[in-house]
DNA sequence: CGGTTGTTTGAATCCCGTCAACTGACGTGG
DNA sequence: CCACGTCAGTTGACGGGATTCAAACAACCG
């Protein structure tokens, strides 16, 4: 392992407040892998034996039941920390993270989560309000899958993915890794079919265009009136 | 405030690394309040003033949409801490803690949640876990909503609640707090009158017992079985 | 004993999932 | 470079589970 370089990590703010050195030692306790579309980083059930941070690509995380419905838990963006199983007193991972789109992620050995948080309680803070995030982002879910119907859920999902991960074209904004109806469908809980004749529907007002495993918001403000459920 | 007995507190599991004069000390800072039927802890949205815990009651938190809808987010059982939305760097309550039951809570102020975790890294320790904990029961209710039908939502709902707050009875397992149709609705995503319908059905199938506001549990080998999926 | 709140049940409606068939894009190998 | 297999997406028809609308009933409370 020939080290990792500082600059890869150094403009990330989870790191912000750590000297050179001190991020230096983090460095040194961990390595680098790649991994090419379609593969895991780790598998749903596995013993947890590292957490990671995704320094380039997309992360799909998914779940599956038992009768094998699969859902897409969340999506990890540059910048994520994820797999942190450990720190929550976990055993296992509770999920599967698949790569989008070629990915280039930082592992850590569990053991050096305490070092981690000792070296700096800054990343203590900051992982602590990343779970109270998702924790909130996951109450929002349930809500809306709850009480909104699938079109709305389905509008809220794209605006969540276009914050997250939007690239901005002369066109519109366009969602910046390859993300298929199936995808959505399982983000939103619904079935690709439905959600094909949404984004058809759409594409016809003019509010999105598609395209094999592509979508580009056209209109962000008209998508952002649907999902506040506006009259129609 | 003539102080808190260290009685009321000392079997929790949340504070079973403390010594007695530690635990005195926390519980100089605290206060108890009491709650009737109806009433609400904090208000969502309301700047976060206070962490609390449960020492006797039940509380349902709810959130309510734009759009006036409601829903239940989770059920505060008795030694369950709650609204500890600073800790996660939030300034606000995400929801509301009704009381569903007469409950009594103690409260400290957000300010010595910094003390409270230096006095005993355990208790963050602790709370690390509870959040995990409630982070994976999101995505477990966020997987359900999303491939399960009403029924199986509801058996598993109900399992929940009596694994939870379950109290033995002769001819059956009781849930141990006002709970009304409404509320099972507002947990699973769907109608009082679809829950009613569901709870009909089982109640002639010998399943439950149904009463206003109460709920007991006949069977509930037979009830995980229908929450399980297997043939109907 | 009215009024309020919670529950039950029926009938009509409709959203959405399922089934099914087809189209188009991509890439790989002959 | 074209043929073919695979994968992603589109679209129509149909059925059913769940919501909605509506009305009556039962339990609790002051």
């Amino acid at each position: 392992m020939a080290g990792i370089d500082r600059s890869l990590v150094r403009a990330l703010p989870l790191f912000n407040k750590l000297s050179d050195s001190e991020l230096d030692d983090l460095l040194a306790q961990a390595s680098l892998r790649r991994f090419a579309v379609g593969e895991a980083v780790f598998e749903q059930g596995a013993a947890a034996t590292h957490f990671f941070l995704l320094l380039h690509g997309r992360l799909k995380v998914t779940q599956v039941t038992a009768d094998g419905q699969q859902i897409i838990v969340r999506v990890v963006h540059p910048g994520d920390i994820f797999g942190f199983a450990k720190a929550l007193q976990r055993q296992d991972y509770p999920g599967t993270p698949t790569a989008a789109a070629e990915s280039v992620v930082i592992c850590w050995p569990t053991e050096v989560w305490d070092l981690f948080v000792e070296k700096n309680p800054h990343l203590a803070v900051n992982a602590m309000r990343t779970i109270g995030e998702r924790l909130q982002e996951a109450h929002t879910r349930i809500r809306e899958m709850a009480t909104e119907e699938v079109e709305r859920r389905v509008a809220h999902a794209v605006l969540r993915l276009i914050k997250q991960a939007g690239k901005i074209e002369s066109a519109g904004i366009r969602i910046d890794f390859p993300i298929s109806r199936q995808d959505i469908a399982e983000m939103t809980g619904t079935t690709l079919h439905t959600v094909s004749r949404i984004l058809s529907a759409w594409e016809t007002k003019g509010l999105v265009q598609g395209g094999r495993q592509k979508l580009l918001v056209r209109d962000a403000t008209a998508l952002r009136l649907l999902a506040e459920g506006s009259a129609d």
